[in-house]
DNA sequence: TAAAATTTAGTACCAGGTTCTAAAATCAAG
DNA sequence: CTTGATTTTAGAACCTGGTACTAAATTTTA
């Protein structure tokens, strides 16, 4: 019962479809040296759509990535958060946060995890960065958790409407990231974050 | 001669289409209340091509982004570029980067402008961002469009490795950010971005 | 060599269009 | 009001890249 043929052109049919989702069926014909049917069957063995749904499917993964991503309002899971003292996030580094070539995070979600949570943590309604001293230790990698922890540091005299917040980034015991925040109060104004 | 409903019909079926580029011609009359030769002819007139085409260069789009990385690891667009000297990008605030209550920009956007920036002007493999110093000059609202530019200075000797980009973002003659990167260069190390 | 599995062929049908021709409705003035 | 232009509809033929289904031909294997 050795259908061996059969198997490895389905193996190479899943390759080429693969490596090249945009082929249509009668291309695969030439490629494979079979009928348009045995494809066709082949691809319903497999659970392979057509080619229509398969560009369907990339186009709608490529646009609720677009609509997804920024959707996040605080980038990070806050786990832990007392106002005005001292906060927790987690984040958790995929895909769509690394350049695919290397792997590492993009700079600015680490920023952003710490970002979020420095004016998560303070106390107020709006909450806007106004400066921040950055640095990034060591490079961050897809699949890694980071762990970002948030103080607030008791506000040197005359620290009117600013608070500073110091947020280190870690993955596991290591320091990733370190960043000293400065965050307006809600003081009406009109200032940055 | 005012021809202002077809006009109209044109501005909101554009509109429609953005907004769903799933809809198809059918869905598209009963939602503009004409037949579905109008649409068409509206479709050519605007120079929109069908769903299917639609499909077809997102999916293409997305999929060349997965393979011909640099580009989507941007934030915002690229409007010109001097490697290792100078370069503009343009990015417009939209729904999703502000703070849903106040309108304004959440720190971190503006902040990966610059970031993508810096890092992109750097002639490099692969530059990371190793520090930043910046600062929230005035905060940015909802439909503000920001033009970042960035400018590599000097090297200041023994600065093997690194570059110090300096980043100042605008809206119209403001400046809203400005921000101090030291970007790695991509002498195989395992640093930050 | 006969039963089972596999491959090929062919037909009807579908969505979501394009292209083309032509009629009907609407508008803008003279 | 009527005429000429513009705009909107209608309809038929055709296209791609399929699905669904039936049936015959071929190959495998027991």
């Amino acid at each position: 019962m050795e259908r061996l043929p059969k198997k490895a052109r389905q193996q190479q049919l899943v390759k080429l479809i693969e490596d090249n989702p945009f082929v249509t069926d009668q291309e695969l014909t030439r490629q494979l040296k079979v009928s348009i049917q045995t494809i066709r069957l082949d691809r319903m063995e497999l659970g392979i759509p057509e080619l229509r749904e398969r560009m369907k499917q990339m186009a709608e993964r490529s646009y609720d990535q677009v609509r997804s991503l920024p959707l996040h309002e605080v980038i990070g899971e806050i786990v832990d958060l007392q106002l005005d003292k001292s906060g927790i996030s987690i984040f958790e580094i995929r895909e769509e946060h690394v350049f695919s070539r290397t792997g590492i995070a993009r700079g600015h979600h680490v920023f952003a995890q710490a970002n979020s949570l420095a004016v998560a943590v303070i106390n107020d309604e709006i909450a806007l960065t106004f400066s921040a001293d950055i640095r990034f230790i060591r490079s961050v990698h897809l699949g890694e958790k980071c762990i970002a922890k948030a103080y607030v540091r008791p506000p040197s005299s005359g620290g009117k409407g600013k608070a500073k917040v110091e947020v280190f980034t870690y993955v596991g015991e290591e320091m990733v990231f370190q960043g000293n925040f400065v965050v307006y109060r809600s003081t009406g104004d009109d200032n940055a974050n």
